[in-house]
DNA sequence: ATTGAGAGTTTTTTT
DNA sequence: AACTCTCAAT
């Protein structure tokens, strides 16, 4: 009956789809069918009797839980299986038994930024001074903490480690901020989740029977918290199956722990193992190379990669004389792969260590027309003024949250400055208050000057007004929020840039919220929108639909694949990271990020370093990583394309002036002299281009345009100044005609 | 309350 | 190089 579940599945992809009860661990290597075998086993379930309340799978992004949920529904229409993150579940689980971890159910949820604001104050509280280390490493050493699921009066700080005391103090003053504000951190979420299952055994037993089965994705990338959550919820029904692969396993900085599905088997005695170790996205030159690589790692559990797949060209390896020439290779190797219609923009990726790589990219994308997009950046909900806006609707929900309340309170600017807020802090502290209580008595403060508790007088009938409207719809909250608080007035009358972004933005939340609004039809609640707008994440706006080269970190590309990768900068210090180097586990995790960034590529794979690299200011001649050492040389193509590069001791100058990248390029793949034939006009930045004569022109050349990037002469008439060409442009599609001797176009490679 | 000089940093970041 | 943070001056 369930047979269509098991089509074109391979053995082993077919007995973890078929396993019903027990623990199962699915090792799946990359591009192995991981994903289509999970959600074949869901439908597996439904069709064999399984409730799907009886149901939960945990995933890491908000991206792979709507793709499973998705994917899911394709082959079960209507099934209500609870596909979820780790954080929005725990996010519900707290808001049902907020009060057993001293929390009210209105809890607010930080993201980065205000817990950055809350350590602030916890480590002047805890009378550290701040210059002794930066709140960053503080930061992160907590969440490190948190991850392990260690409660402040259970850290014992190794001694002689100064961080260690300081964290002693500041981790507790923190946690009691954050108690006394109603709110929590993302690492809280789940720590506070596991703290709950652990010490609640009624708790832990009605959850257990309710999510009988359990999956998690990406097993490798779990941390101890998440890890007891995971088994707390797998006790009488240890019916837990996890999937993942060890050798993808780059999060362990985050307190990721590898040892969880090293160890599944410990756990779990009777645990069925299943291995995918074919692999159906890339080349068997390019799985090769991988494979040699991560067999360097000690380790790990051995695995082989096979694939069926054809040969494919050889990986190359190219060394490039710095980092301008890195870039500009590659952006033309993409440009004329992409103007001659061979490929589309959207099927290259570079991957690289660390963002600050991508700005050469930038540049030579950028000079040649050729369309990409930066995976980073700031993502929509974490923008200042989104943040901003929110905040208000925080404040509304949860009145306690002094954090909160003081990033609103003279935002925008209402005569409200420091000294009066510490004033009201004062106040506050004395008598037990939250800041809002406390700016409710600010007549009877006496420390306070007139017009000072005027303006905060105002300020609390404005939040009183706003918390009138928490009933009612988000597109109405906000849309108060905006008027009311004048925020959205302080950027009318500015004309800037930035302003009319921050604009448009505060247009799009109304979008948002009014999308909310019609999905919670009546009854929307301010609970969850606010529990929505805090857990979407990143990368979640990579668009695969759009057409454009896609540039991102080794991090950010797990779970993707490309038809062609370039990876690049593969030097000592920048992969393997200098700050990994003394440490063999974290020059493992390295070497896997490499692993990962090799198998994200289906047909096509080059990985280069330079030369010389500016970086951080600094001009370095650069030692090739250790890494390269581990590929199979003798089978890649080998280049050395120094030869071919430009001078480079000469200062680059701004982009925009030469964005006309007339460079005649010589041939495919060789860097150009571009720079080097830059005229003094243009220098002084009249972008005067070299004349190109318009009979140069011929049927189906690859030309560029400063506006509409790279296209191909579809049709030319006329002659002499009268010539014209049609141009078939790439991205976006479309054809426009040029006189030619207006000197718009100009050949790509002469 | 906002600006600016000067100093100090600098990975990766699913939530 | 580019960014953030701090502190002091306006």
């Amino acid at each position: 009956m369930s047979d269509h579940l098991l089509e074109g599945l391979n053995p082993a992809q077919r007995e973890a789809v078929s396993h019903i009860e027990g623990p199962l661990l699915i090792l799946a290597g990359p591009g192995s069918g991981k994903t289509r075998v999970v959600t074949h086993r869901i439908a597996w379930l439904l069709e064999h009797g399984v409730a799907p309340a009886r149901i939960l799978a945990l995933t890491f992004t908000n991206k792979a839980a709507e793709e499973m949920r998705s994917r899911v529904e394709r082959l079960v229409p209507g099934h209500s299986v609870w596909v979820s993150t780790y954080h929005r579940f725990a996010a519900r689980l707290l808001r049902r038994h907020a009060g057993l971890v001293g929390l009210e159910e209105n809890y607010t949820i930080y993201d980065a930024d205000m817990a950055g604001r809350a350590l602030r104050r916890a480590i002047e509280r805890a009378r550290i001074d701040p210059a002794m280390f930066n709140l960053d490493q503080i930061g992160s050493r907590i969440s490190w903490l948190k991850s392990q699921f260690t409660l402040p009066e259970d850290y014992e700080p190794r001694p002689g480690y100064p961080l260690g005391e300081v964290v002693r103090r500041v981790y507790p003053a923190y946690q009691s901020l954050l108690a006394q504000s109603n709110a929590v951190d993302f690492d809280d979420l789940l720590l506070h989740a596991a703290t709950i299952l652990r010490d609640c055994p009624e708790i832990r037993q009605s959850l257990d029977e309710r999510h009988q089965f359990v999956l998690v994705d990406e097993y490798q990338d779990t941390n101890l918290a998440q890890y007891a959550i995971a088994r707390a919820l797998s006790v009488d029904y240890p019916n837990l199956a996890v999937t993942g692969d060890p050798d993808q396993s780059i999060y362990g900085w985050r307190g990721a722990h590898v040892g969880n599905i090293l160890e599944f088997e410990k756990d779990y005695p009777q645990v069925r193992v299943v291995r995918l170790e074919q692999n159906y996205r890339s080349t068997k030159s390019i799985l090769r190379v991988a494979d040699e690589l991560i067999a360097r790692n000690l380790r790990r559990k051995k695995k082989r990669l096979y694939t069926e797949n054809a040969q494919g060209p050889p990986v190359r390896l190219v060394i490039y004389a710095d980092q301008n020439d890195e870039a500009r290779a590659i952006a033309e190797r993409i440009a004329g792969d992409v103007a001659s219609g061979r490929r589309r923009p959207r099927q290259f990726a570079v991957f690289y260590r660390v963002n600050a790589l991508s700005l050469p990219f930038e540049r030579a994308f950028r000079e040649l027309g050729v369309p990409y997009q930066l995976v980073q950046g700031m993502e929509f909900f974490q923008r200042k003024e989104i943040r901003d806006v929110l905040a208000y609707l925080q404040v509304i929900h949860n009145p306690r949250d002094d954090e909160t309340l003081l990033r609103v309170i003279n935002t925008p600017a209402r005569g409200i400055g420091r000294t009066t807020v510490e004033r009201l802090a004062d106040h506050g502290v004395s008598n037990g208050l939250s800041l809002l209580e406390a700016a409710r008595d600010c007549r009877a403060i006496s420390s306070l000057a007139k017009r000072a508790a005027g303006q905060v007088g105002k300020f609390v009938d404005l939040i009183d007004r706003l918390a009138a409207l928490a009933d009612a719809p988000m597109e109405e909250i906000l849309g108060h929020v905006l008027t009311e608080t004048g925020y959205k007035e302080q950027y009318n009358n500015r004309e800037s840039e930035e302003d009319q972004q921050r604009l448009a933005n505060i247009e799009e939340l109304l979008t948002v919220a009014r999308e909310f609004d019609e999905r919670h039809a009546g009854e929307a609640r301010l609970d969850e929108f606010l529990e929505e707008t805090s857990l979407v994440g990143d990368t979640d706006d990579w668009e695969a639909e759009s057409d454009r080269v896609t540039l991102m970190t080794l991090h950010a590309s797990k779970g993707l694949e490309f038809p062609v990768v370039f990876l690049i900068a593969v030097e000592e210090g920048l992969l393997p990271h200098e700050r990994a180097r003394d440490n063999a586990d974290q020059v493992e995790e390295e070497r896997r990020l490499m692993f990962v960034g090799i198998t994200r590529a289906r047909e096509e794979l080059q990985i280069s370093y330079a030369f010389q690299r500016d970086f951080r200011g600094q001009r370095k001649i650069t030692i090739p990583s250790r890494f390269l050492m581990d590929l199979p040389r003798r089978e890649m193509e080998t280049v050395d394309q120094r030869d071919h590069a430009r001078p480079s001791d000469r200062e680059s100058p701004a982009a925009p002036v030469f964005a006309p990248a007339f460079a005649p390029a010589a041939t495919t793949f060789s860097s150009t002299p571009s720079i080097r034939l830059t005229t003094a006009a243009e220098l002084a930045g009249d972008a005067v281009l070299p004349a190109v004569d318009p009979d140069e022109f011929t049927q189906d050349m690859i030309v560029r345009h400063n506006q509409f990037g790279l296209g191909r002469i579809a049709a030319l008439s006329g002659n002499g100044t009268t010539r014209t060409a049609t141009v078939d442009f790439i991205a976006p599609p479309e054809r426009r005609r040029f006189v030619l001797s207006e000197g718009e176009l100009r050949p790509l490679k002469r």
